[in-house]
DNA sequence: TCATTTTTAAGTAGTTATACTTATAATTAG
DNA sequence: CTAATTATAAGTATAACTACTTAAAAATGA
């Protein structure tokens, strides 16, 4: 019998959090030390119990879980961590594995394949959900279509406030830079993803999870 | 001992569906049924295995929950219909519940809330969560703003394709009307809604299912 | 350190959106 | 049938957005 695998589930729902314990607890294997609702807790309590196996959803409220999976990966790298989203979009998934992150499910996943995930983690495996693998695949035999451009961090921040609403000057006001700088990111943001208009970002923004 | 109350659960993620179904088993007063994916699917299952409490996620991927809880509310009345949204939005939960169902929760929501929650059903209750109660008496209080205006099938028409970033000149052409018409309705929409602009409309149209 | 990327800013021009108002035909509800 | 609502269209004016270019300070990475 080899010991109780340690795991810390992070997400912003209570009745997701809740949830996702009782199906890992139902593996006597598994016990889950804890959970957390921020990035920040997340990251508290990771310094303090150890977990071997931290579950953390993309899609925090305030934060994005990138920062808190870098921080984790790098300050305690024996700490795997797993990327859960409601979104499966390839780029997000690239870019949370170059944090440090050793897997990515989706929520069509199955409880078996989250087990499996863990296990997998265990033996120092990266382990990607098969639809998210697919999709992966499909991108890479897409040569036609380049890859979509990732935006910086600057444009992400200025996406999720245009997606809200906000004119180009309130933007302004509201982080202390010029109109026309916005309006610069605006349009370099436009140019990369190859969107026409702030109505079609706002459509894109969300179904990325950028708001 | 009552006996076991039957319930069905409703929603397009497999892991949730998992999970949900693992903590209302941990209760031995609860019997899950079965789960279902689609709306299509929920009303199927309904017709032939009778439960007695359904959970429905609202935000479903083709369609939007409202309809299948409309037909199951009305074909099958003693079913007893519980909706759960990540969005806890005031106007959507009313609109649902004049479809019939019998309680609201949100993913905040505890377990033993959710417990609650079927319990109260049972007992011909309607349940609200906390926070969306909290919301609601919020929004009789501020009688400031007055009750979001409905739209009209026309206007529904197009603030959808507005939300998906077409232009008017566009939806002009496409639904073969003047661009000046489009504009009016594209006036009378924003100001009914008191949203500024279509960036913004687009993120309310997602939200409400509209795309 | 050096090269690259990112963030900042602005110029010029054309397009689209938004805010109001007015108005008529078509449809719908009582 | 009549009244109300809805869908249609246009006028006028202002604000905001989009396209494209140039450019320099700042940050980042190798």
């Amino acid at each position: 019998m080899t010991e109780e695998i340690k795991v810390l589930i992070v997400d912003d729902h209570q009745l997701i959090r809740e949830a996702w314990t009782a199906i890992l607890q139902m593996t006597n294997r598994i016990k889950v030390i804890g959970t957390a609702e921020t990035a920040e807790e997340a990251y508290e309590v990771c310094s303090i119990y150890r977990p071997e196996v931290v579950l953390m959803d993309i899609n925090l409220k305030n934060s994005n879980g990138f920062d808190a999976t870098e921080k984790i990966c790098n300050s305690l790298p024996k700490t795997r961590v797993i990327g859960l989203s409601l979104h499966d979009d390839v780029a997000l998934v690239k870019k949370f594995l170059s944090k440090g992150a050793k897997g990515y499910l989706s929520k069509n996943t199955s409880r078996e394949e989250l087990v499996a995930a863990i296990d997998a983690v265990m033996n120092d495996k990266i382990y990607l959900a098969a639809d998210i693998k697919e999709k992966f695949i499909n991108q890479i035999i897409d040569t036609e279509k380049p890859a979509e451009k990732e935006l910086t961090n600057k444009e992400i921040e200025i996406v999720t406030l245009i997606s809200q609403g906000f004119t180009s000057k309130e933007i302004a006001e509201k982080i202390f830079i010029s109109v026309r700088t916005v309006e610069t990111h605006r349009h370099n943001i436009l140019k990369k993803l190859n969107i026409p208009n702030a109505a079609q970002l706002s459509s894109w923004a969300k179904d990325k999870g950028y708001i």
